[in-house]
DNA sequence: GGTTGTATCAACAGTGCGTTGATTAAATCG
DNA sequence: CGATTTAATCAACGCACTGTTGATACAACC
């Protein structure tokens, strides 16, 4: 082990990049990106500010690392899934969009300070989007499957246009309801909520619809 | 008139209060707010850098004054509907709709901003949730109207969040459709998608709901 | 025990912000 | 019409934060 000496002398290159990174979740829980200097990341992991250019070269950066955890951390749950959509669609689409409201209920900070950050930095607003691809292209296909047999009739919009304004309104819904603005639906409500808006959209009515 | 002279000596105060607000929209529509200084707004109403400080106290102030306006324009436009929701619900429901999209359509720049500004602005937040409580408030009382007199039987959500998801999911799509993000709806399909959300989640149904 | 690459920081330079205090010019009044 | 007030302006200053440079320490490897 190389750290082995007696007064653990300098932390390694990779621990001190996770005491980056976990400075800059845990101040963001208190204040806005913006608010939280390179210093202040530096100081919490315990270098200087010039140090801090080593291992990042901007504040965005740090948050893209946080952000690409976040992310990866949904993709892999989302895959984990069962899907049982021609069973109990109802169910299944609720599961999956419990998933989001989890992951994004555990890293609210990081999830609020990526969306603040999405429009101001190219980096933090591609690797966002190519997310929001890849789940609207996961829903777009379920809806496509679903009308094809014959259980979703109701709605004669085009189906890649509905998985994208289901996607998005969670995407804002679930970041008002863990900032705490106003209006914003209360947390215990927010997946019912929801999934009652996905099912009415997709199927045509609140009624769970039976195998076909 | 106080500004006869020759060779139009100075602006007038007001004048120049609207020259800082027009040349703040214009750069708006180039770059982000925190890509424009104090000094570019300064100098595209012809004055210095101090004395912007005069007529406003930051440029975040600016902008309030400018998504002032764009809501007051929404209000107003929603006043003047008129409010056929027991006669053509389909058509009523998309007429208010569409008040949103044209305003925000007109004024992406200004809205795209505030949106960006109001995680870390607190007046910015002020304003707009303001805004959306109000809007969501008559979204609420339509529903409750509609449920009361047997149209709107589908959803058993309440009916202020709906509205209240139903909103942030407008506010969000259109956001996305007019600063040309991935993934996006077209512009030229946001209205009919939205409405149909709207429709089928209040509603439950896609089909025209018939006068009780 | 010298060489190499990793890690660190003091000090510098740049940019934008917000303020102060003096200055000019128009409006008002005696 | 000269004196006085009020509106408007800006040069100059101090501050906070950013990003860079060049010198330095330290571990590891041969």
């Amino acid at each position: 082990m190389a750290t082995r000496g007696r007064r653990s002398p300098r932390l390694s290159g990779d621990e001190r990049q996770e005491a980056i990174l976990a400075t800059a979740e845990r101040l963001l829980a208190e204040r806005n990106l913006d608010e939280i200097s390179i210093e202040d990341l530096a100081l919490g992991a315990g270098i200087s500010r010039p140090s801090f250019y080593f291992y990042y070269t901007s504040k965005d950066e740090v948050l893209l690392a946080l952000l690409d955890r976040v992310i990866s951390e949904v993709q892999a749950q989302v895959a984990a899934l069962p899907r049982t959509f021609d069973r109990e669609p109802r169910a299944a689409w609720r599961r999956s969009i419990g998933v989001f409201v989890d992951v994004f209920a555990a890293h609210r900070a990081v999830s609020a300070a990526a969306i603040g950050a999405r429009l101001r930095n190219p980096e933090v607003h591609a690797l966002w989007s190519t997310a929001m691809q890849t789940w609207v292209g996961y829903a777009t296909d379920v809806i496509v499957a679903e009308r094809a047999r014959g259980a979703a009739s109701g709605s004669s919009t085009d189906a890649r246009d509905l998985a994208i304004a289901l996607n998005l309104m969670n995407e804002r819904v679930l970041s008002a309801a863990f900032s705490g603005e106003s209006p914003a639906i209360e947390q215990t409500r927010v997946l019912d909520v929801l999934s009652g808006i996905w099912i009415r959209s997709i199927y045509g009515s609140d009624t769970t619809p039976h195998p076909a």
